[in-house]
DNA sequence: AAATAATGGACTATTTTAAGTCTATTGATT
DNA sequence: AATCAATAGACTTAAAATAGTCCATTATTT
């Protein structure tokens, strides 16, 4: 029951959130889309759920001084410095047995 | 002097961090597409930082359990009790006086 | 160190998004 | 309540991403 909201849902409310950043700064869409370096449809795409590129939202972002935001995805794990020491080089690929199946 | 990297380096960072997520989990970006119902190249792209749409990220997020991320961009301000009786309803689109010059 | 499998890169066809422009709607201002 | 301007939506063309496949590279396993 994790999962209730479908991804053009998602989508939307995600927009909401920008349309939200862009109001607390007091601009509108035209503005945004100017100092941004895109379309005045790409930024309406975005608050309106209605597809856009990674690329549109990374500049959105920097325009909107919320580029931090996107280095909070996967934060560091926390160890221990005994941890620390032993620790091997991080994993590359995953790795072989996927499944529960023998062979 | 906070705008330091290029958007290009941000979506390549982030598609470390995506790829993060997905080697904690220990899947190969194979079944991280199958099971998110995108190309095997929409992963690549993701993960490369070579340009991708936000809606394969939104699928992929779901898949990897970090959908609720998307819900931390712009977080509600805290407002006091006394403010919460005064506040008047939330602005829908930006104001008139945009820049400083007159008329 | 050999074998195996995960990942990167290239290529083609198809679908989607960006860009640019115009019109209709409606929130905000006066 | 009348005016003004921000936003939604539709359309067209160009650019970019997805999907599918094949081969090269290299981390990981044995």
């Amino acid at each position: 029951m994790q999962n209730s909201k479908t991804p053009e849902e998602m989508e939307a409310a995600f927009g909401q959130q920008l349309r939200d950043l862009r109001l607390r700064r007091n601009i509108d869409q035209r503005q945004l889309a100017v100092q941004t370096g895109v379309a005045l449809n790409a930024v309406k795409n975005l608050e309106n759920g209605r597809g856009a590129t990674l690329t549109s939202l990374v500049k959105v972002l920097r325009t909107l001084g919320r580029a931090d935001w996107l280095e909070t995805l996967a934060p560091a794990v926390a160890i221990s410095p005994m941890q620390m020491l032993k620790a091997k080089q991080p994993r590359q690929r995953a790795s072989k047995p996927k499944g529960s199946s023998h062979v």
